[in-house]
RNA sequence: GGUGCCAUAGCUCAGUUGGUAGAGCAAAGGACUGAAAAUCCUUGUGUCACUGGUUCGAUUCCCGUUGGCACCA
């Protein structure tokens, strides 16, 4: 039996990863993991561009399309669930694609992350309150005195990592630094991470593309669906809150659509940011398929029997585009 | 054709009683461990339309040119 490999195909919204990943799978007869925070749900079918009945059917999916809207998730369920399901797919896959756009599910199944208690709806609830009781300030206060250590490190202007580190904190009687450990998971597979990216202008008049077909496709018919329960998380969700927006009657349809489109340019910028950073992703154009199948070749070669070896730094990166190269230059 | 008003950042506009300018939006960069398509942070040099004049100094005042808008013929 071959080491176990895991192909993680990433990228911003709209660059092409689904095409990719199914020829990809197919030619590697594996499995398509899909690390996709919102094509989770069932009804966001459109405005996630989640894959077709049609590609379903090439190649099976995980994680597409398997939870309520009212459903409760995190990176941290989908890391368990994750890594749970490839432990059975790997007893049949040599290799497995993982794809998405998810940054933190990406990292959640790469790397880990640390085991922090899941918070209760009643402690949800009670610093919510709290923070709309007493405001921001009055919670910075309260976390210097229960963490100082990750008060001196947190985005104080940030109310999410704020309370969340304050319910840590009321939940379990400890500091949420105590839970933080920062040491990265072992893996009993091999990773290798394909990056795709364009030209920026390239990128953007695809996103455009895509929104104006989605409408075609019914997005809006979509979104008047979910309208009642616009409140709840899984609707915080670019393609669905502007339409929101246009149903309250408080947009035009057309500042509407544009606004999507904006907000999915911004989105995938926000992936780039932090996709950059990892220096073990080899990056290519969508249409260098060749380009990538000989790279995933060459690593799985090179990694073929080095799992229980420390892991070798940095891979040899064939660049077929580099994300910013342009911006660099100037 | 005549008269008046306007011309400042990618866009909409402030402003400078003459000492080369600033907001909103757009755009770009960044952070990120159980809500992540979320949440949050940072970034404003632009021939102040063009030409000439007055002035120590003009984007600001004056003459003209071009373009736009309005009104009158």
């Amino acid at each position: 039996m071959n080491t176990p490999t895991l192909i993680v195909l990433i990228g911003p919204t709209g660059v092409g990863k689904t095409e990719l990943s199914l020829s990809l799978a197919e030619h590697y007869h594996s499995p398509i993991i899909s690390a996709d925070s919102r094509q989770l749900y069932a009804d966001l079918k459109i405005g996630t561009a989640a894959p077709t009945e049609k590609q379903l059917r090439r190649v099976p999916h995980y994680f597409v399309g398997t939870l309520k809207l009212t459903d409760y998730y995190s990176a941290a369920q989908y890391e368990s669930e994750a890594i749970k399901l490839m432990e059975q797919l790997f007893q049949k896959h040599d290799v497995i694609v993982l794809t998405g756009g998810s940054m933190m599910y990406i990292d959640a199944v790469c790397k880990g992350i640390d085991d922090i208690p899941t918070v209760d709806r009643d402690t949800r609830e009670m610093m919510m309150e709290k923070y709309r009781t007493q405001g921001l300030e009055e919670l910075c206060k309260e976390l210097r005195l229960l963490d100082p250590a990750y008060y001196r490190i947190v985005d104080l202007k940030n109310p999410k990592r704020v309370i969340h580190a304050l319910e840590i904190c009321y939940m379990t009687g400890k500091t949420y630094t105590s839970f933080r450990t920062n040491t990265q998971k072992q893996r009993p597979f091999n990773i290798i991470k394909i990056g795709l990216t364009r030209p920026r202008e390239e990128l953007y008049e695809r996103i455009n593309r895509r929104v104006d077909q989605m409408m075609t496709d019914g997005l809006l018919e979509e979104a008047e669906k979910v309208y009642p329960y616009r409140e709840l998380n899984s609707l915080n969700t670019v393609g669905y809150k502007e339409l929101f927006n246009y149903l309250d009657g408080t947009w035009e349809l057309s500042f509407a659509i544009e606004k999507i489109k904006q907000n999915s340019r911004i989105y995938s910028r926000k992936q780039l940011t932090w996709f950059k950073r990892d220096t073990e992703i080899a990056w290519f154009h969508p249409s260098q398929e060749d380009e990538i199948r000989k790279h995933i070749d060459t690593q799985m070669q090179e990694k073929a029997g080095s799992l229980s070896s420390e892991h070798d730094g940095e891979t040899g990166k064939t660049t077929g585009c580099i994300p910013e190269e342009k911006s660099k230059q100037i």
